[in-house]
DNA sequence: AAGTTACGTAAATGTGTGCA
DNA sequence: TGCACACATTTACGTAACTT
């Protein structure tokens, strides 16, 4: 945070009011004459101000000639954000960024995980910047793309230090600059970062978000949203699908060629990068320009309290494309293995349970694996019961097997479900689920496994599985559990598999920690502690990924449990609810090293393979999309799926219905107007003709008058001409 | 050999329909 | 009303065939 107090003190050395040669002059002059004039008003309120900050007050107070002091010594500590103080440079980290040809503007940062004490819906912790996004702190125009120059109108004139919904300047799209604002520091109308603002992480879901760490206030410029600066295509429809990150700017080249720019923030960017979207999102885009630079700032639209998220409406452009999100890799044999092993082992029976799949896979999924939702581990497990067995081909491949038995197992547990459903204690004792899953012809069979069954889903109990879960709620299940707890760290397994098996490639590592996952004798901390194993491992992937990775660099399955008896016993811990819990203090020393590691380790492991989306923590658009698109009805919040879906076409059909009658009613109306112009174009022409009849009336009977004049005036002539005559003859 | 194009496949969305 | 399923459509990816 920038010190106010040194701010306001003003330089030894004041600038002179320049007074300019080129055609801007008369625009400096007036401004240099306003600011002058000004200066009394301008120092009273500086004053006023200035009673907030008791060192200001003891401070001397500016000359009262130059209001527009300059501060170099604070100006170059441009955004000087909380997540940049606290990081560390990491060697991996800053092997790729000086690799990286903007290393000029990239700062990095060590994996840290802290615990955020800040208060909020959700839970944060201070994660480690994400290596592979380089840290941008400054605009960065590598194209030396041009941009209509945008000239500012002199002084804003606003009394107070600039609001971005008040500054005059704002108001039409222009940043202030030294050159056209006296507020300097003060003034909210630039494009910089704040410090009440910090890159975090949801503990819960692993996603990284912008959280507020002090109060904010609607119109706050939170920061610029840094990226590369890129042409796009000015076909809307010829541009790649924006992953997310791709801002688009209004404002486009100029020239016959004009090209659309926009700025793109995948690979590297500053801290509103991580802004995540909402559809009632407590901040927006603002773009402005001054000059030859054009940018875009997140600004605050409602009050933000402390450790709440920021979130931005991305608009249509990300959220409603369909089709396949461009980077979307298809599954791998080892993921669909990795599907299956969890879907065999829950047996989906409906919604709740495949939530439970999918949750179950994404927080034990491998690191480079993308985040799949629901639906797409659903569509995915149908597509590969229903695969038909091609022509020709006599094998079938052992995933496509194994979904086809895992289906027919469902089918049976569903069955069995129905005749056990009046039961009042599923999934207690021997019952239930659990003693299906031990069931030689079930799961064990599948998985060539014997006596495992319990043991492995008491790992899958490390993750929320909802309470009408067929094996037992979590408590259920420990209780099962403490019985043999103590008898099994005594007596090795039967199998000579309870401290662990090999994991290789068809079957996914679920990696914990031994000193994770300590034991107990006290349930409720051992369902804490597991827990909170599980949360963080959804909030850290590559943390779990490291934990299991043995010194040889093979990739073994622990149990935890039972490789580290002794350490929970000691700690026993209320029931809290999830998202109050917190982590064994015991194992946060240890995180930090071992999720560099498997950093490391990934890096080195797979090289080539494209790193998930870091803006949404790794979760793919298509969720959010889901989450936020025409899918998610605000009003209809507790509505299901179905019932949006119903609301949906009922809105479609009475909106569609509206369009009509307007358009019937448009009809009518035009058609209306019509006859009435019609009418009124009749009666003209009626006029006119009646007119034009009258006219040619009038003009005949004066043709006729003029006709019968002649002929009298020719009959008159003519009798003096007989007059004449007779008279010449009576003469002679 | 490198670049381009066409095509099949995969994965996603949207919508309609039927069942319990 | 909730859910599952089918189908159409869209888009990206991978690869073989073709061209330069």
């Amino acid at each position: 945070m920038v010190d106010i107090s040194v701010r306001l003190q003003g330089p030894s050395n004041p600038r002179p009011i320049e007074v300019a040669s080129d055609s801007t002059s008369l625009t400096k002059r007036n401004l240099a004459s306003s600011l002058q004039d000004a200066v009394g008003d301008t120092e009273r309120k500086r004053q006023r101000l200035a009673i907030g900050h008791s060192s200001l007050s003891k401070s001397p107070l500016p000359p009262p000639y130059r209001p527009n002091y300059v501060l170099h010594e604070v100006r170059v500590k441009r955004a000087a954000p909380k997540v940049r103080e606290s990081i560390e440079t990491s060697p991996s980290a800053t092997a790729t960024i000086s690799t990286s040809p903007m290393s000029k503007f990239a700062g990095t940062v060590s994996p840290r995980v802290s615990r955020d004490s800040s208060s909020g819906e959700n839970e944060f912790v201070s994660p480690s910047w994400p290596a592979r996004v380089v840290y941008l702190h400054d605009y960065y125009n590598p194209a030396s793309i041009r941009l209509p120059f945008v000239f500012h109108y002199g002084d804003c004139g606003c009394s107070d230090p600039c609001r971005i919904d008040t500054c005059r300047n704002a108001q039409m799209n222009v940043f202030c600059t030294d050159k056209c604002c006296v507020w300097e520091e003060l003034c909210a109308n630039r494009p910089r970062e704040s410090a009440k603002v910090a890159v975090k992480q949801d503990l819960a879901s692993g996603k990284y978000a912008v959280v507020a760490t002090a109060d904010l206030k609607r119109g706050e410029v939170l920061g610029e949203y840094l990226g590369r600066l890129r042409y796009m295509e000015t076909d809307r429809a010829k541009r790649p699908r924006n992953q997310g990150y791709m801002f688009t700017l209004r404002t486009a080249t100029e020239g016959a060629r004009s090209q659309r720019v926009g700025i793109d923030a995948h690979q590297l960017g500053g801290r509103m990068r991580f802004a995540n979207h909402a559809c009632d999102a407590n901040a927006e885009f603002f773009e402005f320009a001054n000059g030859s630079r054009h940018t875009v700032v997140v600004v605050t639209t409602g009050d933000i309290g402390v450790g709440s998220e920021v979130t931005v409406n991305y608009g249509t452009d990300v959220l409603t494309a369909m089709g396949k999100p461009t980077g979307s890799s298809n599954y791998s044999v080892a993921e669909m293995n990795h599907m299956l092993d969890i879907v065999q082992r829950i047996l989906p029976q409906g919604k709740d349970h495949w939530d439970s799949v999918t949750a179950r896979y994404n927080a034990t999924r491998s690191n480079h694996w993308p985040e799949r939702d629901i639906e797409s581990l659903r569509r995915k497990f149908k597509a590969l019961y229903g695969m038909k067995k091609p022509s020709g081909n006599a094998n079938i491949p052992g995933h496509v097997r194994l979904a086809k038995d895992v289906k027919k197992l469902i089918d049976e547990a569903s069955s069995v479900f129905l005749a056990s459903d009046n039961e009042d204690e599923i999934g207690e004792g021997d019952g239930g689920a659990v003693d299906r899953c031990e069931d030689g012809n079930h799961t064990s069979q599948l998985r060539g496994e014997s006596d495992e069954s319990d043991i492995e889903n008491e790992d899958f109990n490390l993750v929320d599985l909802p309470v009408n879960e067929y094996v037992g709620s979590a408590d259920s299940l420990l209780v099962e559990e403490a019985g043999d707890a103590a008898e099994t760290e005594k007596t090795p397994s039967k199998t000579g598999q309870v401290d662990g098996y090999e994991s290789s490639g068809a079957v996914p590592p679920f990696m914990r920690s031994g000193s994770d996952i300590p034991c107990s004798a006290d349930l409720t901390g051992l369902g804490l502690e597991l827990a909170e194993a599980a949360s963080a491992v959804a909030a850290t992937p590559s943390f779990s990924a490291s934990t299991g990775v043995a010194e040889s660099g093979e990739v073994t399955l622990r149990r935890s449990r039972r490789n580290k008896p002794s350490l929970v016993a000691s700690v026993p811990t209320p029931k809290r609810s999830f998202k109050s819990r917190k982590p064994a203090k015991t194992s946060e020393s240890a995180r930090p090293q071992a999720r560099m590691s498997a950093e490391v380790r990934e890096k080195l492991q797979y090289p080539d393979l494209a790193e998930s989306s870091d803006r949404l923590g790794g979760v793919n658009l298509a969720a959010m999309r889901n989450a936020s698109n025409s899918r998610t009805y605000e009003e209809f919040e507790e509505a299901s799926y179905s019932k949006q879906k119903r609301i949906k076409a009922e809105k479609a059909a009475s909106d569609l219905k509206r369009k009509l009658d307007r358009a019937a009613q448009s009809s009518a109306d035009n058609g209306n107007e019509l006859v009435k112009t019609i009418m009124v174009l009749r009666a003209d022409a009626d006029r006119e003709d009646r007119a034009r009849m009258e006219a040619a009336e009038s003009k005949r009977a004066a043709e006729r008058d003029a006709r019968e004049e002649r002929r009298r005036e020719e009959r008159r002539e003519e009798r003096e001409a007989a007059e004449e005559r007779r008279r010449e003859e009576r003469r002679e």
